[in-house]
DNA sequence: AGGATTTGACCAGG
DNA sequence: CCTGGTCAAATCCT
């Protein structure tokens, strides 16, 4: 069942992701070289689904599993502060081990789900902070959707939001939504190999409108609570078939880092 | 008054 | 040791 990662193992996932690396740069130039050539497209969604392949074998066989956001039980309470013995002590860390499950970019923080900011960051390679929301019903309804907004460097004007986790709840003020590619021309899903196995589930989003005591519009702040959304676009997942890699800018900055965890910049100058 | 946001502290992973 | 994710008291807002 468990078993180690091995030294081997270690090694063919760092060779597969360079391979990955150099498929996704490799990618970037040919559709910006080649736009509109539809082969190219096709070509490089074999290339990239047989590396999805070779990752999902070896993310099963090494049990890497996104996405375990179990709540300790005894965190689900009042909304009042917790003392905890020192020894104890639940307000530290909860560095998530997984990958994002889902990066969107969008020109409001509307996606139809209330969410409530618990915490807002600067980042050390960002020069907008990052704000953290979790889902409203986290605690009366046990929801472990969380969400991380950071405005784009390059496009102040979009949001970069990473969700992760999937929402449970069930708010009767939100109808079942869908993430639709189809009626949102500049839509595009990001979505990685580690939550690929529940993609599907996960591909929900805005549409609805929800009624807001506050909209988006505060600059700095990210605050919560937006409804309906619209100006979307996702970005597609590196194994998902349809990929759509952005080509350039801020998109392009978030898929290099998201996948291989650093800018591209370097390899593309 | 009650719920949401702000913000500094905490702390584990890398 | 640095970074980033989370907690929760203080504060703000409705």
């Amino acid at each position: 069942m468990d078993r180690k990662l091995l030294a081997g193992d270690r090694a063919v996932v760092e060779e597969m992701s360079r391979i990955r690396k150099s498929a996704m740069q490799l990618g970037v130039l040919l559709r910006e070289a080649l736009a509109g050539d539809p082969t190219v497209g096709a070509a490089f969604e074999e290339l990239t689904n047989s590396i999805s392949r070779v990752f999902a074998v070896l993310e099963g066989g090494l049990r890497l599993d996104a996405g375990v956001l179990s709540p300790p039980p005894h965190q689900i309470s009042t909304k009042k502060r917790k003392i905890y013995p020192a020894t104890d002590r639940q307000g530290g860390c909860r560095r998530r081990s997984h990958l994002p499950s889902k990066i969107v970019g969008s020109k409001t923080l509307n996606d139809g789900q209330t969410w409530r900011k618990y915490g807002q960051k600067e980042i050390q390679s960002s020069k907008n902070p990052r704000s953290y929301f979790r889902c409203t019903h986290k605690f009366d309804q046990g929801c472990m959707a969380v969400r991380q907004v950071q405005r784009s460097e390059e496009d102040p004007s979009t949001y970069l939001i990473t969700y992760l986790g999937e929402h449970t709840c069930r708010d009767p003020a939100m109808a079942p939504q869908l993430f639709s590619t189809s009626d949102d021309n500049n839509t595009c899903l990001l979505s990685f190999g580690a939550s690929r196995h529940r993609a599907e589930k996960e591909a929900r989003v805005p549409a609805s409108p929800f009624p807001s005591r506050k909209q988006e519009s505060d600059e700095e702040g990210l605050s919560n609570l937006t409804t309906g959304g619209d100006d979307y676009f996702v970005i597609p997942a590196a194994e998902e078939p349809a990929v759509m890699t952005p080509t350039s800018g801020f998109l392009a900055d978030l898929y290099f880092e998201a996948v291989f965890g650093f800018d591209h910049h370097g390899f593309l100058s």
